[in-house]
DNA sequence: GCGGATCAC
DNA sequence: TATGGTGATCCGC
């Protein structure tokens, strides 16, 4: 029971090259990895080269020891180890049986990813140098040469001074303090940030008007055109690139250059700060660059992941091939697929704007000292029902489902999620709907001490003037007229390839928009509840002949008995079925706009070919399948 | 669909 | 003394 985790291992079995596991290991020591839990998320950022992470750990492990953040870690750290005892023992059972057709799927997989691989375009990843402590040393120089951080409570970033005494960004702030005593730290001033964010994506703008932004300071571009309208290298225009971004914003950034955004995210750290990174499109290069790639370097593997993958023996990308047969079944298909992608250095082509990325949810939540008294409680719900409330004029959104976080003085974690009867957006009723939640939580855990509470909303609509409403009244609005689309003319198949998907994410959009008015008008009449906002759909319905979508009826839409008609239609129809029925006929799901998670996990990717292959997989995959 | 967990920044 | 906020995805049930 002596076996260690992580680099001492490395060190007693420095090779790893048989086609079968290595053997199975005993537990982790807790002590050991607790240590290295606490060492936190950001270990594999830059600047840590020249740090004692033992001597750190031990810094922070003794400011951390007995408080209750530290007692909570202890916590997920025995769960994650017995997790991992639980997949040990599956591997050691799934190693009695034959894993022939497990392998022979995994290699069938792999062939099929081979397909899809796509060497031709030019990827790059921009990556500001410590972006918050750049801007802020611009602002006063002297923190130039200082240990500096920006953040009160815990460190969003710091700079490369700061780094070498361990200092790293999600770290709290007093345990910085005792790595780093004499450490400046600088409060957060977000719109300061923005503004310089702006000032570096106007130059990107320049070398890839469709560029991506992936947060505040980093950016994926696809520079193939670019360089070839200038008749440059990849790395020539990145070298340009990253020299216009500095002289025209003070900022450095580093980069890095390769055949998809994985593996460009994975470059822009190697020459990490102000510096970047080319790796060659070339398949073996590509395969090679992965095989020594520790598991953590990716994007999507983290703490847990890293620790889960160490424990079956997989430490690098190369790793993973040795143990193809067995990771979906311990992992689950999303993490296998995930896997092989990264062996095999795939990873998407296609950059997304930044407009064209949908939101799924806006939340707010805020961490306080700690509250126990329920009308204290009830009050904090209240204030953060208005702060969501503005968020959601904001971004001029409602939300179908809403969704209240608590987290327990101990950091324990809880969410309860309800479906009011209609999409809601109001201080008022955000309130109303997720304060049965909070005083059910109250019941459930007696004396129920906070110090975070966050409200949510999920399956939102936008409440953006839409151009023509779901019952095909028209409205005044910019967008109404620009397509010249008639109330009833949905001449999609003319439309230019590339307006295609925008028009039918509108559409889909003033669909969802308009049933979300009609559920709730219908409601509160239902209730007999006056709703101020009514009229203005009355107001702006144009004065022309009106047909009704479910039973064809025409009438003139300001006619006094229109609600109640489409009350008496949507009475006879549940919504659902409205929405199905008035789809238009021409959208085809392949059409559809590929959604993509802007930050928080990245999406398991579906390459190209898997198209074709989703179903045979489906069968593949399913229990006792194939 | 719900709740917990993980991940990124 | 003391460890964030926003948003997304995946899994097991």
């Amino acid at each position: 029971m002596t076996a260690s985790r992580d680099t001492d291992d490395a060190a007693q079995n420095p090779q790893q090259t048989s086609d079968r596991p290595r053997p199975l290991r005993t537990p982790s020591n807790e002590h050991d990895s607790l240590k290295y839990h606490l060492l936190g998320p950001s270990l594999t950022k830059a600047g840590q080269d020249t740090v004692d992470q033992h001597k750190v750990s031990e810094v922070i492990y003794n400011a951390s020891k007995g408080s209750k953040f530290f007692n909570n870690e202890e916590v997920k750290d025995k769960n994650l180890t017995e997790k991992i005892t639980k997949i040990l023992a599956k591997r050691r059972q799934l190693e009695q049986l034959d894993v022939a057709s497990d392998l022979r799927r995994a290699d069938d997989y792999i062939a099929e990813l081979e397909l899809t691989r796509d060497l031709s375009q030019a990827i790059v990843h921009i990556d500001c140098d410590a972006f918050y402590a750049a801007v802020e040393e611009l602002d006063r120089p002297e923190l130039k040469d200082v240990p500096m951080a920006v953040g009160k409570g815990v460190l969003t970033t710091c700079n490369y001074h700061a780094r070498r005494f361990g200092c790293r960004s999600g770290m709290a702030g007093f345990v910085a303090m005792k790595l780093c005593p004499q450490l400046i730290c600088v409060p957060m001033n977000f719109a300061k940030y923005s503004a310089k964010a702006d000032e570096v994506r106007e130059v990107l703008a320049l070398y890839d008007p469709g560029f991506e932004s992936a947060s505040c300071d980093e950016a994926y571009l696809n520079l193939t055109k670019y360089c070839e309208d200038h008749s440059m290298d990849p790395q020539e225009a990145v070298s340009q690139l990253r020299a216009e971004v500095h002289e025209k914003t003070k900022i450095t950034v580093s980069a890095g250059i390769a055949a998809n955004a994985k593996l460009a995210k994975i470059c822009s750290n190697q020459n990490k700060p102000n510096g970047q990174f080319y790796l060659p499109s070339d398949r073996q290069t590509i395969i090679d660059f992965m095989k020594t790639m520790p598991t953590r370097k990716v994007n999507g593997i983290g703490r847990v992941f890293e620790r889960e993958l160490d424990a079956i023996g997989v430490k690098t990308c190369g790793d993973i091939y040795a143990h193809r047969a067995y990771l979906s079944q311990l992992f689950g298909q999303k993490a296998f697929q995930f896997l092989m992608q990264c062996y095999l250095g795939l990873g998407r082509t296609t950059i997304q704007r930044a407009e064209d990325y949908e939101r799924k949810s806006v939340g707010t939540e805020t961490t306080f000292k700690e509250l126990q008294s329920p009308d204290a409680l009830r009050d904090k719900l209240r204030h953060i029902a208005e702060e969501l409330e503005g968020d959601l004029k904001r971004t001029e959104y409602k939300g179908r489902t809403l969704c209240i976080k608590i987290k327990l003085y101990t950091y324990e974690v809880h969410t309860r999620q309800t479906t009011p009867p209609f999409a809601i957006h109001k201080a008022d009723d955000l309130y109303k709907y997720s304060l049965p939640m909070l005083e059910k939580l109250m019941k459930e855990i007696p004396n129920m001490r906070l110090r975070l509470m966050g409200l949510r909303v999920t399956h939102i609509v936008t409440t953006k003037k839409p151009g023509i409403d779901f019952f095909g009244r028209v409205k005044i609005s910019a967008t109404a007229t620009k397509n010249t689309t008639t109330a009833n003319g949905r001449d999609w198949e003319v439309w230019p390839e590339e307006e295609f998907e925008e028009a039918a994410r509108q559409e889909r959009n003033d669909e969802m928009n308009e049933l979300e008015k009609l559920s709730q008008e219908y409601e509160q009449q239902q209730q007999h509840i006056v709703d101020t906002d009514g009229k203005t759909d009355q107001e702006t319905v144009a004065e022309e002949q009106w047909t009704c979508p479910i039973c064809a009826l025409q009438q003139p839409p300001n006619d006094a008995t229109f609600n109640a008609h489409i009350d008496f239609c949507l009475s006879k129809q549940t919504i659902k079925e409205v929405v199905k029925s008035t789809t238009p006929p021409t959208l085809d799901a392949s059409k559809t706009v590929q959604k993509k998670g802007k930050r928080g996990r990245p999406k398991i990717e579906t390459l190209a070919s898997e198209q074709q292959a989703r179903e045979k997989r489906r069968a593949f995959f399913s229990p006792g399948g194939a």
